[in-house]
DNA sequence: AATATCTCTGACAACGCTGTCAGACAACGC
DNA sequence: GCGTTGTCTGACAGCGTTGTCAGAGATATT
């Protein structure tokens, strides 16, 4: 930058006005500026620029598991809008641990990352944690109620509800459910529809239905094993997400158990790879990588303060029957 | 900082010195200064040391599609390495664009990111975006000489022969090949293998067989439709990747053709999706954590120049045997 | 003509750290 | 006692930007 100045015959502040598109510049100089630029190849120093604004240009995303194709596709609809707004990515992953999540925000607070995308539950720490300033933290699938945060939300409730009223269409009445260890708020609307609708078709809650376990594919064809083992009854299953329904689609192949004549499944979240199995799975579309692009454009909104936005938004949900159900 | 210096009466530098651990400093001011520093929830401002250092203590990431599965167990490989040694991970995705690579770099390069790993082929280019001071380039499944390019590469070679060798042993004489798009340094190699093993079995090599598409799933699905309509004495299909090979076998099943009775299909790579299909999908299996993390370490060697290690680092391949083939 | 206003530019401090160097003090050897 | 060495600490500059403020000159207003 001081090459630029020098060899331009202009103060530093010049160029960086020049650089930062100030409009209090005459235009000659402007263009004599930037030919030097161009000529010498300078870069601003983003590094440096942060220390004096306090702001980074850098968004955080902390994902529970980065090979979770959920994730890495709300993760591509976050990096689509960073790109777009000339913003930095970082993107770390917790290993589904609470600690692990609590320090990657506090080293996101002091490299001055600017906002902060993450999923799972949130604590009053992660508030302290991602601190000064206003700078926001936006939740995926959990809501907490805080000035500094925001929240994205896919429509769970009803879209299990959905699934399950095609359950019930297809005339099962003996439906168990595969679900995530407790702690997940999306676990905890997707349970609460599946109750309910049971209740609301007049059978009874059978806790022993409700199996969970890791919400992964060996997770979802131990489970199964377990469960039709135990309960051969069983006529349908609703997975709490799509790897979990691929493991039961696997353990059902393994058992002979015929899918879905057998046993109905249907997932939820609707991966790229719940369409390509043999039987095609049903499953429960959220658009991700939407939930990843509104999420980054409510933290870019909140960062900007261009208003005080609504802080909660909601994404649909939609049943997409295939051929396991 | 300087709260924690007033308060500790003590110097800015002091304080310093007791953050970064360097020993010259008595143990009574030592633990003197931490209570103080914990007392205070202080934590050093990582720019600004960034700034002085020239170091930033974040690796980069450039993939060129984050939803690949691929791509994503080898950025948790990296993404391990770097948590581990207290580096940030910074991912970014080109969406397969060149431009956007070589746009990617320079930003990175702003931001002082001390080491990048990128996948894809490599050129003068991108050496010149990401250029300032000894900061390593790490490239994967591509080779560069350059002193400042460290490389990792798995056995491409070798896999894709031991995948033909064992469509010969089953008898198939009639083997086409789904490959990438021409460019990928990768798929160079696999093809040269199909290749070389053809004319090593005694076989022509028919160029009509060699079919190029997105080595995607939709890809794989048209690229398998149309060859096999266009070529029924097809028996045996190898794939560039496990997503082309998945579409391969939801093409099949479509098509009413048997796989491996009609069609044996093996894939490569060896994602964690390939296991759950039915039938199970055959495909040569590369440690693709292992390469992330292969790749985190040689950049890490590369910044901290223990050594001037072996700038060149192979992974093996390993045909996985399962029911398709 | 004098003053006010506007447009453009530059000097300088500051952001929060670390590196350099020098200084204070104690211990040691002769 | 004197210099030498070693250990610990602090003052100060500097990293590469931007924000603040002030000033020069041109133009408009009275």
């Amino acid at each position: 930058m001081k090459q630029v100045a020098e060899k331009a015959n202009v103060s530093l502040k010049t160029v960086s006005r020049v650089v930062n598109n100030e409009r209090e510049i005459a235009d000659e100089t402007r263009t004599r500026v930037l030919e030097t630029i161009n000529e010498l190849g300078y870069r601003p120093n983003l590094v440096a620029r942060s220390l004096v604004t306090q702001r980074s240009n850098i968004i955080g995303l902390i994902v529970p598991d980065i090979c979770n194709p959920y994730f890495s596709e709300v993760a591509r609809g976050v990096q689509e809008i960073t790109q777009e707004n000339n913003y930095s990515l970082m993107i770390a992953s917790s290993e589904d641990s609470e600690r692990g999540e609590i320090e990657l925000l506090r080293v996101m607070n002091s490299q001055s990352v600017d906002g902060v995308i993450l999923f799972g539950p949130m604590w009053s720490e992660a508030v302290d944690a991602f601190g000064a300033g206003n700078r926001p933290i936006i939740t995926v699938n959990t809501f907490y109620d805080h000035p500094r945060v925001g929240c994205v939300m896919a429509d769970h409730y009803n879209g299990a509800c959905a699934a399950m009223d095609h359950l019930f269409a297809r005339g099962h009445r003996r439906i168990a459910m595969l679900a995530d260890v407790v702690g997940d708020p999306r676990e905890e609307r997707r349970v609460s529809a599946y109750q309910d609708s049971l209740v609301k078709h007049g059978l009874p809650v059978d806790e022993s239905l409700i199996v969970r376990g890791n919400p992964r594919i060996p997770g979802g064809r131990a489970a199964t094993k377990k469960l039709l083992t135990e309960r051969p009854d069983v006529t349908a299953l609703f997975c709490f997400n799509d790897l979990l329904a691929l493991g039961a689609l696997k353990a059902c192949a393994e058992m002979g158990v015929r899918v879905p004549e057998d046993c109905a499944i249907v997932g939820f979240d609707d991966i790229d790879f719940a369409s390509i199995t043999t039987p095609a799975l049903s499953s429960v579309r959220v658009d991700k990588r939407e939930l990843g692009r509104s999420a980054a454009m409510l933290a870019l909104r909140m960062i900007e303060r261009l208003d005080t936005p609504n802080r909660l938004v909601e994404i649909p949900a939609e049943l997409i029957v295939r051929n396991s159900s």
